[in-house]
DNA sequence: TCTGGTATTGACTATTTAGTCATTTTCATT
DNA sequence: AATGAAAATGACTAAATAGTCAATACCAGA
């Protein structure tokens, strides 16, 4: 039983980040939710109160995955530039692999129906991020910019380099990988 | 009457710009933003025969203001460094001094409503941009990276710190800009 | 097999929506 | 002042919508 609760409200997040990227948060109706998920109506306000409190459950269950991806591994690298490599590509990869939630991400990072306390929730989740970017300033590894400027450009340096490669599609998906992270090293890191 | 003509379709697009950024696409209703601009409902519909076109037409207006800001006295500049320069305080300057055009381009700018067709008229706008990678690959002033991912880490990143502008509001917004050049053109630049 | 509580269903409704169109207003020209 | 064509109006409609709820299905434990 609980198995199956688990299965139909995975079933519905999962319809909702298909529909909701596809034709926007007003232009998917729940009833068309409910179909993709194959389940009744109803059902889906029995797992979201309503369709604001599905597509902020959907981007907090989204930036979630996406910071684990981000931080697998990271610490066990050797060198600074070694862990800030590693989390390039986990970004990039993870990104790849995962256009749908990918491009959800990206579409509704600044959307009106995210709530702010949503987007306090998920900030928690990237904390660890922040002390990285704090870890670099101390050691001299990194340029002196404010950590949140950081941040900001090595992750969406990271969203613009995914796109680059799923909208211009070069031969070589690892060389542009390899030359983004180039970029941005250079860009941040102390000279 | 030309004039007035004018006046009414720039306050719909106008009220559209508002409202889209504010609530979403399907988040407004065309009656909304009709009585916003302050005509009759069917007014709108004069103007822009569905509220599709509206979107789009609006999405090609602010991107069109966009390139000529962001290309306003660039090739006066002497060298190549300041020709980029200036652009990226264009860019900036314009994101801060226009926060709701800025604000709307990233909210629509992947969303479903703007058609390919918009998208392709837009990019025509934006040759120059293109060209200038590609002189500065000739010339030797940038690293070898395909000008696509040039042009999109350089246009990506002033949005990353015009978001980092509003968002965190440091306390010396022209070294902010500064700094983001030096990341940018560290980045980006032959070593 | 029976019990009782939980999960599921889908017909239903009150409201909202994009777009229409017959009518009225505006105003340059004569 | 008279004309007429274009612009503006807003009441209207057919379709779609988020969310409800009474009825049903399910299933673990006694």
């Amino acid at each position: 039983m609980k198995k199956q609760v688990e299965d139909k409200k995975a079933a519905l997040l999962e319809a909702a980040l298909k529909l909701f990227t596809e034709r926007g948060f007003h232009g998917t109706s729940t009833a068309q939710i409910s179909k993709e998920a194959g389940v009744a109506t109803g059902t889906l306000f029995n797992y979201f109160p309503t369709k604001e409190d599905l597509i902020n459950a959907l981007y907090f269950d989204v930036k979630e995955k996406l910071s684990r991806s981000m931080g697998k591994d990271v610490q066990a690298q050797k060198t600074y530039k070694e862990k800030l490599r590693k989390m390039w590509y986990n970004l990039v990869e993870w990104g790849i692999e995962n256009q749908d939630q990918f491009l959800f991400v990206g579409q509704f990072c600044s959307s009106p129906y995210i709530t702010s306390h949503t987007r306090e929730v998920v900030m928690e989740e990237y904390v660890f991020f922040h002390d990285l970017a704090m870890e670099g300033l101390a050691n001299g590894e990194l340029g002196d910019y404010p950590p949140e400027m950081i941040t900001s450009m090595f992750y969406q340096s990271s969203r613009t380099i995914v796109d680059y490669i799923l909208y211009s599609e070069p031969q070589d998906k690892n060389k542009a990988i390899e030359d983004g992270f180039q970029v941005v090293w250079q860009g941040v890191s102390k000279k």
